[in-house]
DNA sequence: TCATGCGGCT
DNA sequence: AGCCGCATGA
């Protein structure tokens, strides 16, 4: 038996939102720890890795360890049934192949519930490790999204260089060449606006943009996004939820090529 | 060496926007007066003209003039990723064959620059005669949008019919005609409100509204259009841009063809 | 003012 | 074909 009540359900209907254009499948664990979801993005590219820690639901029953394999796709059109302000309880009895999502409207006026069916799932349950990063930066999750969106009309890859000053953002393309520098700044109004490095050593990695915009999607779930990089190292980008938890991506980087970017990227 | 330093950056944005639809490439023009342009529009039917005054820079540093052809799209491309808020700088070395656009945030701490290559246009710059007008019309230019607009949806074609009492545009197209009259009128409380006509003639010319609409793009740039009308001549619509000089487009009345609109327009 | 639908761009 | 931004209608 497992029932999960989340109070603010929107979380989950923004959640699903950042993964779901990456992931089609994936098994939601749910376990007395929380609520965790571990999946490659459909061309085995990036890894999206979810927490919501049982802490930060309002009820939160999980007899069992259980796995769950779900449609993302399907369970991003159920969500978007639930109201913003609804409450969003997850239900599965043991054994079923089934999961139910229920939505409580404030007032309580309106109770639905869907039920989706469950899919098997080979789940490939990579241990990441804790790495030490060379630098880390932590900045305005808007900010970053704007900058990833520009660059996309200039570039397919983004060229991401830290240094003790800032952490600069750089692409080329057939029209030019662009180059964003973001300084260290500490000193702003909200500690949600400030752009923080945390350097060791400097570091200069190329990533595809195509990845950093799907990550983007994430943005709604966290005014600051963490940006942790170590060369030869897949960069994390993460984006914590709320008193619950964390949504994290990781991406490889591109091995640079010398100029020579017209094979095509598998 | 060239670097002029326009502390209102969304200034240039919006003259992009104004002419990117309207003219693919097209030779901007810097000397000691400022920074214009004038081009023909793709279909060779209309002509842009746009200048900033180097007075309206912050500073404005041209060593000796240089015409800069820039493909207009890729340009806007690049002034999409400036801030609204941002100060833009353009620049470019003596010889150069590119042109650097910088953004800097208001707060500093974000400063971009993107490279653009330049490329060799054929200008064809015509002298402009300082015409006497029949009739010049002033008036808001967000209500001169919305009937192009609206007039649009009826018909292919404007008769713009300036008497003393008013200016009357007019269309007709197969589901009807449609008549919109503008009085005169200064008693408003704000000036850019006013609708004022002087009036020398009586004028009554035709114009095709795709063109027109395409001119009112412009309508962000200011609050006021003129409208300068002569038989036999381009009209000339022009916006104001603040403290810097205007973007003027021109358009050849259509001679009336007396219900006969079968053929194409070139 | 917010939500939906359409067109352009990637 | 999918995503994003703009424009329109409730």
């Amino acid at each position: 038996m497992l029932e999960l009540r989340l109070v603010q359900g929107s979380l989950l209907k923004k959640v699903l939102e950042a993964i779901k254009d990456l992931v089609n499948d994936a098994n939601f664990d749910c376990s007395a720890t929380g609520f965790s979801l571990q999946a490659m993005d459909s061309s085995h590219v990036a890894l999206v890795a979810l927490l919501l820690r049982s802490e930060g639901f309002e009820h939160y029953r999980c007899d069992r360890n259980i796995s769950m394999g779900m449609n993302l796709n399907n369970m991003s059109k159920m969500l978007k049934c639930a109201g913003n302000d609804d409450i969003i309880t997850i239900k599965a009895d043991d054994g079923s192949d089934t999961v139910t999502f229920m939505f409580e409207s404030p007032t309580q006026d309106k109770i639905a519930d869907f039920e989706m069916k469950l899919m098997d799932i080979d789940s490939e349950h990579l241990g990441i490790p804790e790495a030490e990063y060379h630098a880390i930066v932590r900045m305005p999750s808007s900010e970053f999204q704007r900058i990833c969106k520009d660059l996309s009309s200039i570039g397919d890859t983004v060229v991401i260089s830290v240094t003790k000053e800032g952490v600069k953002f750089s692409t080329r393309g057939d029209i030019g060449t662009a180059n964003i520098v973001c300084r260290q700044n500490t000193t702003v109004d909200k500690p949600e606006e400030a752009t923080v490095i945390e350097m060791n050593e400097p570091v200069s990695l190329t990533f595809a943009l195509r990845y950093m915009n799907s990550f983007t999607k994430a943005t709604p779930l966290s005014n600051t996004v963490t940006i942790s990089l170590s060369s030869e190292l897949p960069v994390v980008v993460e984006y914590k939820i709320a008193e619950m938890g964390y949504i994290r991506f990781y991406l490889a980087p591109k091995i640079e090529e010398d100029e020579d970017e017209t094979k095509p990227q598998a």
